[in-house]
DNA sequence: GCCCGATTCAAACAACTGTTTATATTGTAC
DNA sequence: GTACAATATAAACAGTTGTTTGAATCGGGC
């Protein structure tokens, strides 16, 4: 890192770790992947894991802020473009639905297991991440965006009630991102994912629609129970 | 198990192993406890694990089954309860808010760290345990049960769409619980922990005072949306 | 007393973990 | 070509994992 002139060669293996890492932790969680899969799936030798990063737990790191960093200026950047251009007539439905559409597209709008459940492990596990700076850089802004941009499009929401709804709209954000990874972590004939598809038939769809369809709800729910218990103005 | 005649002294220790895992587990999750942790938590031999159950996923297994029954008990009794009892014109803030209630009680209304992180952890991880028969015996009866319960205080909310309203509530109680459990497993002076608590003021306060806020809070929310969408009859 | 099945125990087992070492191999500058 | 640093490799390391073994102990029945 001390000099950008000359490195090319380490950059390949580098990235390909780190490639491999973020697939294999998502799969399988942190655990459950020793170093030596981690080599294999990436091709390289085992040493080259703590020779670029140092250790295991410091490819983790850097593997979710990589994927919290891209995800969370996908946030910004869609929270921007929902308000600059929001009509004032359903200013509401349109940045709620914005920010929900770019959390679910980051999450499992790739055809690749996704980050979000890598995210849920890490931050479930005991000390695999100092939660501490992850937390303050990547969540807190966009909490923030969010919190901010709903201000703006529903003033009669007052603000100990923002943090409440707020909640709840990340709340469901995350449980249908789970569901979807949790019925894509079963095998087809599975019992438990033909029960899951009839409880949410959503989940038989593809991912684009269900994506579509899951925004559509969450956005429709939230947005109704903010406007009945909220004065316009 | 041949008999149940003689068994007096052997029960202790399955039990007390029992228990130790039950803590454990919750506190620091299936990987991140070793056998020898159980046994010197339960105070007995390392070989007791191997010998009482069939290996340390067998132990997981009926820990899971065991608190997961009591709290499918506990719910559908309250469930019940609340349906017996119900006053005609709230009917639907009664019965939701009697599910919601029962559900953080049995997750987060003990003092010891609680079981739903480790069904959440189980769930998430790959093939620790056979999520088959757990689902069906232990979810779907839940999930039935409260699913006509808001047919019958609801009947203006069609089935399809009942789907997505109990996943929305689902998601929001899941949501509330986790937050809990993480800001309890986080230390006193965490800048993480400051920051949930500043973005969620409730976290502050007492285990009780958090399950009725938060009751409140998904009741109302919820229910608004519900009212708000659907015609009363 | 003796016997017998059930339980407990200390010790050892084989397999796997993340990490390190010492040796090659590479690519580039001179 | 040689020299040099960066990177890759195979082998070994020390520690932990879940599980098994075989002997010791317990608890009554007779």
């Amino acid at each position: 890192m001390t000099g950008t002139s000359t490195g090319h060669s380490s950059h390949d293996t580098k990235t390909r770790l780190l490639d491999a890492a973020e697939e294999l932790f998502a799969q399988k969680g942190f655990d459950e992947v020793s170093v030596r899969d981690l080599a294999a799936a990436a091709s390289v030798n085992v040493a080259a894991v703590n020779y670029h990063f140092q250790g295991k737990e410091n490819l983790l790191r850097e593997v979710i802020v990589r994927r919290f960093t891209t995800q969370r200026n996908l946030a910004l950047s869609a929270l921007e473009g929902a308000m600059s251009r929001a009509p004032e007539h359903d200013g509401l439905e349109w940045v709620v639905g914005a920010m929900i559409r770019a959390y679910l597209q980051g999450a499992i709008g790739d055809e690749k297991p996704t980050f979000m459940g890598l995210i849920a492990r890490g931050m479930h596990s005991s000390g695999h991440l100092t939660p501490d700076v992850f937390f303050q850089e990547l969540v807190v802004p966009v909490f923030q965006a969010f919190s901010g941009a709903l201000q703006a499009a529903w003033p009669g929401l007052p603000e100990e009630d923002r943090h409440w709804v707020i909640a709840s709209i990340v709340a469901q954000v995350h449980h249908f991102t789970f569901r979807w990874e949790k019925k894509n972590a079963l095998s087809e004939d599975s019992e438990t994912r033909q029960s899951m598809q009839r409880f949410l038939p959503a989940l038989a769809g593809d991912r684009k629609d269900y994506i579509e369809a899951v925004s559509a709800h969450i956005t429709r729910f939230s947005c109704a129970a903010i406007r009945a218990l909220y004065p316009e103005v």
